[in-house]
DNA sequence: CAGACTTTGTGCGATCATTCACAAGCGTTC
DNA sequence: GAACGCTTGTGAATGATCGCACAAAGTCTG
């Protein structure tokens, strides 16, 4: 994970949601939505796990970080799970978010956290190509790179996405920072150099396809080997639902 | 992040690297690049580490993995060590890849896998609307979804890449399976169910946006608060390479 | 050629994550 | 209302990953 920590004593006095359980809530976030808007009512730990493709005890182990929102001998209520977890990972809070580097990539991330309402708002999508500047893009207007500190303090926006070529993602980064950002998900593939305080995420596509490659090669170097990997997944029963 | 392993007996007794050690390769091998491009010849892991942002005894247990490529007292020649990671995940094997839903992110990635030559060749791009079938898309054809076995068939392709909506992400998934592509690259939100054997890497923009929403209010509920999230990064000294 | 200095490679303990296995608790049935 | 069956929540075992700290092994200097 995904990541190195990241809590302070007093964080974790508090809450102490380990990282790896926090970047699976999303998942859970999606699969319960998708279940009530099924007319599902009730779901066990093992149903819920096997649609998510995890672990039934993890999912429990997970949740459990969260509270005791389930019934022993019944499940969890599904209305009711999904409020909670909506609400720890702040899903009804609508962030603010800007977008730099209207590409292809920052438009797709602009049409899919814009019209899905995820919890999201695109208040600013910045790019230096003036061709692209006044478009307007998933009901946004794109703005001039210049104007990407007038766009932050606009909206007092807290996230940025940098999708630009990777020459220019630091500088970018820089500004973000420098304007009070303090989440940036990051698709350029380069390394960013942030103050403290602030939280990087990096989404590679070579790198992820690199890491498909690296097993597909492994697969192919034990030629004589029956299993290779046992990244399994669910089985049946989930067609029952979504 | 990522992942449960998902190596057998035989595998591990081979080569035994570490899913988090290959996670990291493609970032060693995209800075080493660069600093070859840079003209540098030679460097230690102290270095090294702070430009790829990770601490210098991971980096050198990490290398340690694929062998003993350093001097000790002086460090590791770039190209030489460029070539084994190249080596180790398959760089020179120009894998063909198949990218399934040419919207704005298939886009993306046709133009990202497909120019710089990161050891990968599309060789199909498929999607089901007519108006884009025909086109030409970073030197592709872009061909109809009936002729994804076909396209698969033509060139052997062993990866997939899924860029379509969620609600079609599991049939086009069955289908590259049932082709015989065992690696998959997934981008619908949704949750893939393959058989055993075939091995799938999740990216979804979504769920990175949420776990970056879930920092963002932690930090803001710990109002009086210093140090919040210490994922920090390099410091200074990478201007000077890169 | 010896001694000082530098940097790799790695053993070890600490931390984080996953999984097992089971007691505690809830509903249902008789 | 007692006994049974089911499912949660969690202690404890296992496994993976990380980072420190240091010996081994090389270069450089005088």
């Amino acid at each position: 994970m995904p990541s190195p920590a990241g809590v302070t004593d007093l964080r974790k006095s508090t809450h102490a949601i380990p990282d790896a359980t926090v970047a699976r809530l999303p998942i859970y976030h999606r699969v319960l939505t998708s279940l009530l808007e099924s007319g599902v009512e009730s779901v066990s730990s093992h149903e819920l796990a096997e649609v998510c493709g995890v672990n039934s005890a993890k999912l429990r182990k997970d949740l459990s970080h969260l509270g005791s929102y389930g019934t022993r001998g019944v499940g969890y209520r599904v209305e009711y799970l999904l409020f909670q977890i909506a609400r720890e990972i702040g899903y009804a809070q609508d962030w603010p978010v800007v977008i730099v580097g209207v590409g292809n990539l920052g438009n797709a991330l602009a049409g899919y956290a814009g019209s899905a309402d995820r919890g999201f708002r695109i208040v600013g999508l910045i790019d230096s190509d003036s061709d692209l500047v006044g478009q307007t893009i998933a009901g946004v207007e794109v703005r001039d790179l210049a104007e990407l500190e007038t766009v932050i303090a606009e909206h007092s926006a807290s996230i940025g996405v940098i999708a630009t070529p990777a020459s220019a993602a630091q500088a970018v980064c820089d500004r973000l920072v420098a304007s009070g950002v303090t989440s940036i998900l990051n698709f350029a593939p380069s390394v960013l150099t942030v103050p403290q305080g602030v939280d990087v995420r990096k989404v590679d596509l070579g790198t992820e396809l690199q890491i498909l490659a690296f097993h597909q090669q492994q697969r192919a170097e034990g030629l004589r080997t029956r299993k290779t990997s046992k990244r399994t997944s669910p089985s049946t029963a989930l067609e029952n639902i979504s």
